[in-house]
DNA sequence: CGTGCCATTGAGTCAATTCAACTTAAGTGG
DNA sequence: CCACTTAAGTTGAATTGACTCAATGGCACG
């Protein structure tokens, strides 16, 4: 069970941050938000705020993750470049985000949002969509955690990543957040992750040039650790 | 890791069962579904299947899981009396439902479900709700499979219970999901569970009169192993 | 060229699992 | 109603996978 320090400097208030309009033609939600940049390591909301604000990245990463009162942490999922994320609440974000390293977002007011959602089919669809996409996520997730081995998550992260990758080759993953991280992702230990990474080294199935970057030398051996059949 | 086999007989056809229309006052949906019966351990749906059907537990219980090719199960969630399932979805289930005693359901058919969501803005908000809390419900989920003790889960597996009890005395917990079922929902071997309920029994937090019943003997103390404060 | 953070590796520990009885409860048929 | 059968639950002993603690290595940044 790990617990440690998460940097508590707060960003700028978003009102300061917020730079100017966005221009992304793909979404029905496009144009209504406002650029917003965090450095790294800094809370964009935390687990209990009010939830003023949905967002959207447009580079960088974020860690989305709850916290036990004695600082065990869990993270739920990362938002990686065009994901949505604190779109799925009620009054409170029920999950804190944190840059992972320095993020640009879009940030889109609730109540418009709300607003949007009665009106616009489209927006509907779409928040509807995310927010099954997440409890499908979750749900996969719940397996990882419950039921596979320590090799066997760290070869299932790395599969998922792979297929979240916007690399032009699929096989090399950048991964941005660091061993804790994926640790609290896989409820491991920082050591045991980098032991799995080991293994997998040595066994030839990726190769680890620097701390942010793996490469997949053997997708298939890869898939196959991380779901094994029978 | 869990390995058991699972009765694989299929309930009589949805149409065959359905006996009557529901008589619901509560809902938005209530008058638009049909009444199914399916008996202990039998295949509501399973995961892959087409979604045709959403459905509401009006007795009895029912087990949302997920399956590894090699057997190992986790359980999602447990739908009690009053709780929505299957309704969630796509074209296809991504759970496998099944009976855990024999229950009563109210079957709503997906396509008019998707109409009155658009016509209608309290169904959809239900359904939203409904969504909603089952993406709170599988992160908190998340929380005890990556980061929690054994004890821990099992003592939080019965405050969640007694939370959502309908007994009219709280601390009196209904058990219909076997130790099993328990174990695979909360990532361990029926043998933990068994233990730390043992251990939670010999430290007089609860009482065992029968397999499928819990009675909580001290409430606050069950509370404080299932959230440690430091 | 230090200083500090992050990652890696090793050794020993412990919690949870596996394996193997054994107990209890719940039918089923004579 | 009781012997028989089967499923579910409990307990003990041995094993193992993942963790903790501790030390070392590597890189980035001032």
């Amino acid at each position: 069970m790990s617990a440690h320090a998460i940097p508590s400097q707060y960003s700028p208030s978003l009102a300061a941050t917020i730079a100017g309009r966005a221009t992304q033609p793909r979404s029905a939600l496009a144009s209504l938000g406002a650029i917003a940049h965090f450095n790294r390591n800094h809370t964009i909301f935390a687990e209990g705020d009010p939830a003023e604000y949905s967002y959207k990245v447009l580079t960088g990463a974020v860690r989305l993750s709850k916290m036990m009162s004695d600082g065990r942490r869990q993270i739920v999922e990362f938002a990686l470049p065009g994901d949505f994320f604190g779109i799925n609440w009620l009054d409170e974000h029920a999950l804190t985000a944190e840059a992972l390293n320095d993020v640009t977002l879009i940030c889109y007011a609730r109540g418009r949002i709300d607003r949007l959602c009665d009106e616009n089919r489209a927006v509907r669809e779409e928040i509807f969509d995310n927010l099954r996409h997440d409890l499908w996520a979750a749900q996969n997730h719940l397996v990882i955690l419950g039921r596979q081995s320590a090799l066997e998550r760290v070869a299932s992260f790395f599969v998922h990543l792979a297929a979240r990758n916007r690399m032009n080759d699929k096989s090399k993953i950048d991964v941005p957040m660091t061993r804790q991280d994926i640790a609290d992702y896989l409820g491991l230990t920082i050591e045991t992750v980098c032991r799995m990474l080991t293994k997998l080294k040595s066994s030839a199935t990726i190769d680890i040039p620097n701390r942010h970057t793996i490469l997949v030398s053997n997708m298939a051996a890869l898939r196959r650790v991380a779901q094994p059949d029978e």
